[in-house]
DNA sequence: ATGATGAGTTAGCAC
DNA sequence: GTGCTAACTCATCAT
């Protein structure tokens, strides 16, 4: 294929004298059925086709549905083309919505952290002053004594449903 | 363009056995300098060209540099796209790693809201406490109540750096 | 037959 | 002149 198309690109050159004597002769001298523009042809239904190719010679005929053929591949081709960009849109997209929601979560995350930190120094004090208190109930016993044994010495208490956390 | 293409391919046809004959007369009948491979003749530095280009006619040496255009181009073409696979796959990669990230943004979130859920009974629990001993402590007064107070009644506590959450 | 796609060619832009 | 890329054509594959 390589070697071919270079060397049908030179040979083509020897016929464009020809081609240009040809395509400035217009309207064309052959005004027949193959007139039919671009559009119309590509656009055609296969009946239409069958119906536009009667009377033709075999010639023609196979002229005529090459130029068909090539029409369509180049929508097939524009198609292609556009596929492949839409394609790589759709990536974009994906990744800036992911992008959006990783900052979601990071912000979300800090504040979560926050509140936790913030919920740390308050357990600090009140168990500093929840544990001086028991230094002191012991000295005084009381029925709530136990009570605050049983929070204060788990460190991982069981759940309760996240659903209750902002 | 477009009807120039189609005329031309039709054109075309008229060569092949021209082209035909010229191919299977081998080896050509005019191994000239012309006769330099693809490969060579794409590679060639402008030095090593123009040293090639001595003595040759003008056609000759339109036609070669015009084959060395047509060769490189060959090259660009296929560079393109290989650069767009490239980049396509850079996408997905980089989309990868971003899902990969928010999943993981997602499980710490979870984690530290769990922390935050044991921490706010553990919590609870300590409040009732201290609520209780606080009336208690009313009752026999103490010089730690007001501390008590001051960790109590205050919702949203001046932060320590994130730096010493996990 | 129709549609899709890789490779090659060409035109045209940018440097 | 060199490199890149959109559009086109062609070969080839699948349906």
């Amino acid at each position: 294929m390589k070697v071919n198309k270079i060397f049908l690109s030179q040979v083509k050159e020897e016929l464009t004298a020809a081609a240009a004597r040809a395509a400035s002769a217009s309207p064309p001298l052959t005004p027949n059925h193959t007139s039919i523009s671009d559009d119309d042809l590509v656009s055609l239904s296969v009946k239409d086709l069958n119906r536009l190719l009667k009377g033709l010679t075999r010639d023609e005929v196979s002229k005529l549905k090459q130029r068909r053929r090539t029409l369509k591949n180049r929508g097939y081709a524009a198609n292609c083309r556009e596929k492949r960009i839409s394609q790589k849109e759709e990536l974009e997209t994906e990744k800036d919505k992911l992008r959006a929601e990783v900052e979601r979560l990071q912000r979300e995350n800090s504040i979560v952290k926050m509140e936790l930190n913030a919920l740390r120094n308050k357990c600090e004090a009140l168990e500093q002053f929840a544990h001086r208190n028991d230094i002191r109930v012991l000295t005084h016993p009381h029925h709530m004594v136990s009570q605050m044994h049983a929070s204060l010495v788990v460190k991982s208490e069981p759940m309760l449903p996240s659903s209750t956390v902002s």
